[in-house]
DNA sequence: GTTTTTGATGCATAATAGGTATCATGAAAA
DNA sequence: TTTTCATGATACCTATTATGCATCAAAAAC
């Protein structure tokens, strides 16, 4: 015979009233099959839980030990199965998010504050990630929404502009450039340049190098960093200029001096993307928020 | 129907498996049997735990939260049956201890440390508590073990001598008898003194008063603190004298001189003390350890 | 002394779990 | 294509387990 819930519930009950006909009653049984349930009980556990005569029936120190423990494995099954139901409506569940540099720099904080506000049990797992990586992820199942840098046309992936940021050349302060109120392209062309390495940020490159090329030069990268940060880092250290965008800025410490660039109109833009056959709840729920917002 | 743990082991090793056949074999039950009972989980948490086809079996999102919650629940059933277990054969439980502050400036800290070596599952509890709130308590089943002072002889009452302690005069610096190696009761029949307050410190009163009595005086009480680091607090600060012990001594900051009570050979003892009727086995195990310990 | 209340036990019944045989379906093999 | 194999689901019967009823033995209440 095997220690059931069964014979949890009905322990615990007759913990509480110590007395097998009330606590029979209480459970809507009869008082012999509550005796004999607690004597299999004793049995099974070789283990003694109450001492009893006719005038009285209490714990012993096992029994009030198995009353602990049985309590919280009834309240941990109770809530198992509560969350489990929470779960299965969508009431609850966990949505693993990736972003990149420049979506936890603009839109995205905001967006995540107000999903959890709408979807309160919905725990959001973020995950830094570049673009290349986190389609990657995407279709290994360890996401289910990315936050990436640049249209997306794959089969299989749709995807949600969720921000737009113009470009700005950051250089160090001192710097030749740094004194202008703005530069062009051309400006640049005879700059070093810090960067993010090349297979990583391909989709940043795939952005900038056709502006460049219009522009007449290819931009000459002689330092990389591992994120914007770092980037931005060297960039201080007057290792060279870089472009990126006004809210990547905003987070740097100082040092740097921002510049528009004039002769830039594209966009860069950040898109939340999904593969269309994710099925799971909190991510449909994702979507169909997503599609709730204003986005300018 | 109710979900019972038996839903839970066949649910675990299924989502192990992911194959009805194979989750069967390793529980040593038919593969209907298993269907069987994950539809009754299922049907009785209204939720599907399973996608199912006859290619695959996966976990839902909601079978995921089962999963986890489940492995939770399974290992505190076993946890608990394992604790009462360990209970009931004495491996395991609490020791409600009191102790007076003679006791834990005393024999009580290395006993403590030696009874855990000897039975590392019991949880000692202690508790602080003058001799009268300790004996009040031991019949009141709040403490398995007393560390008190002064010799018991209650009916129902068990003891034994843990320590003994030759108490010693306390003065503040500069005091007139600060200069002395050593008094007699007698030199101190018209000092102030500080001490606990009657009730509580009935049986250190107990101990002191016929000895002054027998030295012709009747110490004069002028100020009571609750504890004796209160009493040498007020002792420092030039309100009076006291008699106390060394161990109790030693526990003082500063700014307090010892003198041995030359005409005082009677020993103060701390004992240990325990109903005859309590029979938690920790309570017993502790006992027999005391009568294993060599105490001076 | 009688009645009432306590927990335990014997026995028959009901509920639940399990096993065997079999089906339907889809994938891989011939 | 047809055949074979493996999958999970279902039907039906059996074994196990839980329950209720009637009753007992012992102690307390009256």
């Amino acid at each position: 015979m095997k220690i059931g819930l069964r014979h949890i519930r009905y322990f615990l009950v007759l913990a509480d009233d110590l007395n097998f006909r009330r606590a029979s009653e209480h459970l809507h049984i009869s008082q012999p099959a509550l005796t004999r349930t607690i004597q299999h009980l004793e049995a099974e556990l070789k283990v003694l839980l109450f001492e009893r005569s006719q005038n009285f029936v209490r714990l012993t120190d096992a029994g009030r030990a198995f009353q602990e423990g049985g309590r919280r494995v009834l309240n941990g099954m109770e809530a198992t199965i509560d969350l489990t139901r929470r779960v299965s409506i969508g009431e609850a569940g966990a949505l693993r998010v990736g972003y990149t540099d420049f979506a936890i720099a603009g839109a995205l904080p905001e967006l995540l504050k107000q999903f959890h506000q709408k979807h309160p049990g919905i725990t959001v797992r973020p995950h830094h990630g570049v673009t290349a990586t986190q389609l990657e992820e995407l279709q290994d199942d360890k996401l289910d929404i990315g936050f990436i840098t640049g249209p997306v046309r794959h089969p299989g992936f749709q995807s949600r502009v969720v921000q737009n940021d113009r470009p700005i050349c950051i250089v160090p302060e001192g710097h030749h450039l740094a004194m202008r109120r703005s530069v062009t392209l051309a400006d640049l062309a005879e700059e070093d340049f810090v960067h993010g390495p090349a297979e990583a940020w391909a989709h940043f490159y795939d952005y900038l190098f056709p502006l460049c090329r219009r522009a007449g030069f290819q931009p000459r990268i002689v330092q990389e960093a591992f994120n914007s940060v770092g980037i931005l880092g060297l960039v201080s250290c007057g290792m060279g200029i870089t472009i990126l965008t006004e809210s990547i800025y905003d987070f740097a410490t100082g040092g740097l001096v921002p510049l528009p660039i004039s002769d830039i109109s594209e966009v860069m833009v950040t898109e939340a993307v999904w593969l269309s056959d994710n099925l799971r709840l909190p991510t449909q729920q994702f979507v169909d928020f997503l599609a709730q917002q204003d986005i300018g």
